[in-house]
DNA sequence: ACTATGTCCTGCGAGC
DNA sequence: TGCTCGCAGGACATAG
């Protein structure tokens, strides 16, 4: 589910609402516990520690977390929210959603939930987390050729590819393909210097406008106040097969590559 | 080093 | 109504 503007928006809004508030306590639950690090190095890692801000990096969600008076090293807390997670804040009187596997309890009486029916998610405790792969937005394009030269594999796989790039997922690798016009199936290396020009463009225009409109609810993504995004109003070919283009009315075609469901448009993109 | 494929999990909708 | 099948926003391990 969530790609870059889905956790944008999720760190956005739990940035506004919990930054500077402390966790008191974490209940982890049941037994595939959804986490990278051990459980009660996480829990240790987070009990009593004020949380100074909340942000996006790659797909992740890094909470920032000040060290204590007894002299422990500043640590991070990370989420990944996997395919179907999602982090809510809630009142704790609240009923707990199914598949509930970790529960803060923050100073202020409120509780940060984190939700995954899939637990493709993760949690984990880290002492600097760093992205593997370029930030999408802020990559000039001289880099971003650089990433698929003599690269063999579809532009598509490519795109997704999180230690070329950090936080590209299917939803709007299909979307900039549509809007550079370029065909999923591409070789990356066989992208001329206008195309790359152009896929640099687009990436970047639909990945702030997704975010200006709280990402892209297609089944489950919800933000932390449990509200919906608007972006699936504005795809083009995710989603639409056999529903005619938007610019040329040609019947969206969907294809496989590399395992993931792909969308375009065989008249507009070459 | 790079690329293709399978696997982890649960839920939902389509089709029979 | 109820079953089975295919599919789903991601990321790893493994094999070639």
């Amino acid at each position: 589910m969530p790609e870059l503007p889905e956790v944008e928006t999720v760190a956005r809004g739990l940035d506004r609402q919990i930054a500077g508030d402390v966790i008191e306590s974490i209940w982890l639950g049941s037994k595939p516990e959804p986490l990278k690090s051990p459980a009660r190095e996480i829990a240790a890692a987070l009990r009593s520690k004020k949380i100074s801000r909340i942000r996006r990096l790659g797909k992740h969600i890094v909470f920032d977390l000040e060290p204590t008076a007894n002299g422990s090293a500043a640590v991070q807390w990370t989420v990944h929210l996997g395919m179907t997670g999602s982090l809510l804040v809630s009142k704790p009187n609240t009923d707990r959603e199914k598949h509930t596997h970790a529960i803060a309890q923050l100073a202020s009486g409120r509780e940060l939930r984190f939700v995954d029916p899939r637990r493709f998610g993760r949690l984990s405790v880290i002492e600097k987390f760093s992205p593997p792969g370029a930030e999408p937005l802020d990559i000039s394009l001289h880099d971003f050729a650089a990433l698929f030269r003599g690269r063999k594999t579809p532009i598509k796989s490519a795109l997704l590819n999180q230690k070329l790039l950090s936080g590209v997922g299917n939803i709007y690798a299909d979307e900039a393909l549509f809007r550079a016009g370029i065909r999923p199936r591409r070789r990356a290396s066989s992208l001329s210097h206008d195309e790359l020009r152009r896929l640099h463009s687009a990436l970047k225009r639909v990945l702030k406008q997704a975010i200006k409109l709280g990402g892209s609810s297609i089944s489950d993504y919800v933000d932390s106040n449990g509200d919906e995004g608007f972006f699936q109003l504005k795809h083009r070919v995710y989603g639409r097969e056999g529903k005619p283009c938007s610019v040329c009315k040609t019947p969206i075609k969907r294809i496989v590559i590399g395992g993931r469901s792909s969308h375009y448009c065989p008249k507009c993109q070459v």
